[in-house]
RNA sequence: GCGCUCGUGGUGGAACUGGUAGACACGCAGGAUUUAGGUUCCUGUGCCUCACGGCAUGCGGGUUCGAGUCCCGCCGAGCGCACCA
């Protein structure tokens, strides 16, 4: 490049970056960007911005999803949302709100463990440099963020209130009965652990299932324990868990993919029965699912939360059995029951046959010796005993992996198991099939097969030649060979005490659920696809649980004064990871090697004794469960946060949010939260769960954690795929444009490259990252170009020749203020004229509602507008330039504030407020009308924007064009839309 | 298979409650500055046609004076769920 030609004082990279580290650095001198808290540790109550009164729209909260500090650096799509808070945050602050936005950092978990271990350093040490890198990429992006609010998960004095929120689960359970803290009124909460004590010790609470009878006092401590244990939000289960070898760890079912694998690494997942941490949010299913209508999310993420949670109503029925004489259960010989679910109870009368999963433990008890008379050989499997049959069948599924039983979805397998189950409302003999169609899991893990109702029995039935009964009537054009799952009258749905017969589904459901409740055969019920939240990590870099262990195997919590419970620094953090396919392998806590911190000598209560500490570590979502909390009062060393401050920023306000059903009530929260969709049912539902618990016990005001919600889309990059198929790196790909205007093509070192859009990363080799953007153009014109590029949820295409764009815009702005030879001021302080007094005014307005509507990307463009115009003009009027420099100010807000100086303000204008439109300038005094014939524009004619109907009529019929056009015909129809519009339908 | 979202120039995208389709930007073409390239600036740019004019928002219907926008049916893309009883 040749310097010479360009003249001095031009917005070149080279000043932008000057200008910005200039401003970035005064910025943090000045604590511009500090927000005002009414009481806490950073009390100002007497500041002006906090305006004394409950205003609702005096004070803004606004967070992004924070960012985990990776090792591999940013790219370019990483920070879109940040600029994108960002802009609305400095715009909202020159509305006057106290604005509060931050940012701190997830920097507990496995990838950074991972990658510290790949490096060979210890997680701290990688963790804390790759902040300090994250840190300095955004300054130098420009992020108007408080910084004395940022803080990491990994400090202690944020671990510490981690630490305490979890034991205030530990020490809650969950109390359908009570009634609810909400206004919007309901039953259930969280309530102490000590006031279940209680009432069990005074007997007002009967004990539950083995030791009902006996006196609370009666029972050991050991016993006590485990009673408490099944009542607890936070409690220890045995139950089968997602034990991960190929990460040494086991994994909440959030983190299991469909396929039966780990959402990260890919690793197969197994099935085992280990003793582990749990948090009970299916306690919350209920509030969890209706509570989303009270939020302002995308439905695309609310509705993956309903199906996550899978709440559905219906009934359960039990279906007899004999219990066959062979069986060793107790109690061989009588009656059994097989309970089933169904959201479908109408259908009773047309349960022909019944599934029970491979796994259900009644299957054992009801198989009797030998095949039934006449059984048909397709139900044997082939096998000379039903013991056989089904002891063969449930060999094959259990070691089918989960991605085989899918490969197999539809095809019908299963055995007879010889028995057969009365349905209660026909009294018939059904055949009992094992299948695993029907999944443990799911429900009581048995079905009543339907075939008349429900394809998959249809299949099942059709597979085994099982009969068929339809008991809705569907209608005529049904095909004959379906099942029929569509609302229609009861057909066949009667016996000599309850007739269904010309019901509709809805009212048959209630029918039949009130004659099996009358007869203790079943009762209405709902289920849930949600299980609870498996919380233990067998992982070294994660906050150690606050509990310790006493010789009888009793845990206990740590008590509040001697948080947190520090992670020791060890020598050998690695995990023990196995062969991802060794399904025997058990985990090993990093944690329990560290023998030193383990055993502890503690007194709590009773003099000093030995504990055990427990070794596992919490998953790292429990750190961004409540991070929105600490940004409000991160210095508080008395609670996690003052609960005044909890109100004022996040407290439920007098409005609903937009969308939300009539009567609903505000649930409080983040005003706006940005992040990407992936974290849709873990992260978002475990935060809400927390939050819910901590508004029970009463330590927050507001219902829900984020009370808006927006996904940015993701920025994606061409990806260029030689002839075998490989990407080549995208930044030498050569472009040929087609000179007849079709679809370009595109080479690689001579040799045609097939182009396509996919994600940015090294393997696709499509990298760009924002250093580089910043080097070559600057921050500002970064910022802006990310913002022009669409609307912010949608995903769209890096291309870094487009740049250019937003530099010149720029730079012509810069032009249109300082002289690029001598770097004097251009601007003159004569008066605008008429054209471009209007046009500020009707950029003003528009530029706002952009703003305040987060669409930056056609802000900008009225913006470029305003400014090519301006360039046209002999001299730029001060008057017209300024409200420019304010308005581009939140995007490009380091250009916005040397502009603003070099105007000669001396104040930061981050708080100067947003120009206001005149409304009399917005409307302009002619308008140009379009004259439509049969909705086809024919003519335009200048009108004032005042004109009536009658005369806007005669004057559009009156045109030469227009008279020409109707050959002297009377119109048939004239529709007149003042001023703008006129349409004539000719008769 | 089911559900949701979305299909607009060569490209990214504008178009508030139905009312001038293609704002703004990239690219491309031509020109100015420059020894030249690059930078910067100016002009043009949906398609067809010499033109008058016609055709255009995935395709086909419908409602309406008028449809990118509303309704129905296809086709295509993306995301989510996937034997959930």
């Amino acid at each position: 490049m040749n310097d010479t030609t360009i003249p001095p004082h031009r917005y070149t990279a080279e000043l932008a970056s000057r200008i910005e580290a200039h401003w970035q650095e005064r910025w943090e001198q000045e604590g511009t960007f500090r927000s005002v808290n009414p009481a806490g540790p950073f009390a100002e109550p007497d500041h002006p911005r906090l305006r004394g009164g409950d205003g609702d729209d005096d004070h803004l909260f606004v967070m992004d999803m924070f960012p985990y500090p990776s090792g591999t650096g940013l790219h370019v799509g990483h920070p879109l949302g940040f600029i994108a808070t960002d802009t609305y945050c400095r715009f909202q602050r020159t509305t006057g709100r106290n604005v509060l936005h931050t940012m701190g950092f997830d920097a507990f978990g496995l990838p950074a463990e991972q990658y510290a271990v790949q490096t060979g350093q210890h997680p701290r040490t990688t963790t804390e440099r790759n902040m300090e890198v994250y840190r300095a990429q955004l300054r130098r992006l420009g992020m108007g963020h408080e910084l004395r609010r940022s803080f990491a998960t990994i400090d202690p004095d944020y671990y510490r209130w981690t630490q305490w929120i979890f034991l205030q689960i530990y020490d809650s359970w969950y109390d359908e009965d009570a009634p609810s803290r909400s206004a919007a009124g309901g039953a259930g909460r969280a309530r102490p652990i000590s006031e279940l004590v209680a009432e069990f010790a005074a007997g007002s609470r009967p004990l539950p299932g083995e030791h009902a009878g006996r006196a609370w006092a009666d029972l050991t401590r050991v016993e006590q324990a485990d009673v408490l244990d099944r009542y607890r939000l936070a409690y220890l289960s045995a139950a089968p868990v997602n034990w991960c070898p190929g990460l040494g760890t086991v994994l909440s079912n959030e983190e299991v993919t469909s396929e039966g694998r780990s959402e990260r690494g890919n690793f197969p997942v197994f099935r085992r029965n280990l003793s582990q941490w749990m948090m009970r949010i299916t306690a919350y299913a209920d509030r969890l699912v209706d509570d989303l209508d009270r939020l302002d999310w995308p439905t695309k993420v609310t509705t993956m939360q309903r199906n996550w949670i899978g709440r559905s109503t219906g009934a359960t029925v039990r279906f007899p059995v004999p219990r066959a004489d062979s069986s060793e259960a107790a109690g061989s010989g009588g009656e059994a029951a097989i309970e089933v679910f169904t959201t479908r109870p109408d259908t009773l009368f047309g349960a022909t046959f019944m599934v029970l999963a491979p796994e259900h433990p009644l299957v054992e008890e009801i198989v009797p010796a030998a095949w039934p008379e006449g059984t048909r050989e397709a139900w044997t499997g082939g096998a000379a005993t039903p013991a056989e049959a089904v002891a063969g069948y449930q060999r094959e599924a259990s070691t089918k992996s989960d991605v085989e039983r899918q490969a197999d979805a539809r095809t019908k397998t299963g055995v007879f198991t010889g028995a057969f189950a009365t349905n209660p409302a026909t009294g018939q003999q059904v055949p009992v099939f094992v299948a695993d169609y029907v999944l443990m899991g799911y429900g009581t893990g048995a079905i009543m097969a339907v075939p008349g109702q429900d394809q998959r029995d249809w299949d099942y039935a059709t597979a085994f030649d099982l009969p068929i009964v339809r008991t809705v009537q569907p209608p005529a054009d049904h095909p004959e060979d379906e099942a029929f799952t569509g609302e229609g009258p009861a057909i066949n749905s009667s016996n000599e005490e309850i007739s269904l017969d010309g019901l509709g589904v809805d009212d048959a459901k209630a029918r039949i659920i009130g004659w099996l409740q009358d007869r203790g055969l079943g009762r209405e019920t709902v289920t849930y696809r949600l299980r609870d939240w498996l919380f233990s990590r067998q992982r070294y870099w994660g906050e150690p649980f606050p509990i310790v262990w006493d010789e009888d195997g009793v845990a206990h919590p740590v008590p509040e004064d001697q948080l947190p419970v520090e992670l020791p620094d060890v020598p050998d953090y690695s995990p023990r990871t196995y062969d991802p396919q060794d399904a025997g392998s058990a985990p090993e806590a990093p944690l329990a090697r560290a023998n030193d911190w383990v055993e502890v000598e503690l007194d709590l209560g009773d003099g000093p004794r030995r504990y055990r500490r427990e070794t596992n570590t919490m998953p790292n979502w429990a750190g961004s469960c409540w991070y929105h909390l600490r940004y409000l009062d991160p210095a508080n060393d008395q609670a996690l946060v003052d609960p005044e401050v909890e109100r004022y920023w996040i407290g439920p306000r007098q409005q609903p949010v937009a969308g939300a059903p009539e009567g609903a009530v505000d649930p409080g929260g983040v005003d706006l939260y940005i992040g990407g969709v992936e974290h849709a049912v873990l992260h978002l539902l475990y935060a809400r769960f927390w939050h819910k618990v901590l508004f029970d016990l009463g330590h927050v005001s507001s219902e829900e954690p984020f009370r808006r919600l927006i996904n940015q889309g993701m920025i994606e990059a061409y990806v260029y795929r030689d002839a075998r198929g490989f990407p080549v790196p995208a930044a030498e790909v050569e472009e040929h444009t087609d000179p007849a205007g079709g679809p370009s093509t595109f080479t690689w070192q001579g040799e045609p490259v097939t182009q396509e859009q996919g994600k940015i990363g090294k393997s696709l080799k499509n990298v760009v990252t924002p250093d580089e953007i910043c080097a070559d153009y600057g921050a500002d014109t970064f910022r802006v170009y990310e913002m022009s590029m669409g609307p912010l949820e949608q995903y769209r295409p890096w291309e870094t020749r487009a740049v250019v764009g937003s530099y010149r815009f720029l730079q012509r702005l810069w032009r249109n203020v300082v002289d690029e030879e001598t770097g004097e001021l251009v601007v003159t302080e004569e008066p605008m004229d008429e054209v471009t007094e209007r046009l500020v005014h009707r950029t003003v307005e528009g530029v706002r509602h952009d703003y305040e509507g987060l669409r930056v990307n056609t802000a900008v463009a009225k913006m470029i507008e305003l400014n090519n115009h301006l360039t046209k003009l002999d001299a730029v009027p001060r008057a017209a330039v300024e409200p420019l420099v304010q308005m581009v100010a939140p995007v490009a807000p380091h250009l916005g504030e040397e502009l603003w100086s070099r105007l000669g303000h001396e104040r930061s204008l981050a708080y100067e407020p947003f120009p206001a439109a005149d409304p009399a300038l917005l409307v302009d005094e002619t308008v140009t009308c379009v004259i439509q014939v049969r909705g086809k524009v024919r003519d335009r004619i200048e009108v004032p924007a005042d004109i009536t109907e009658d005369e806007l009529r005669e004057r559009a019929l009156a045109t030469e064009r227009i008279t020409e056009l109707l050959g002297g015909v009377e119109p048939r129809k004239v529709i007149v839309r003042a001023p703008k519009l006129v349409n004539v339908v000719p008769g």
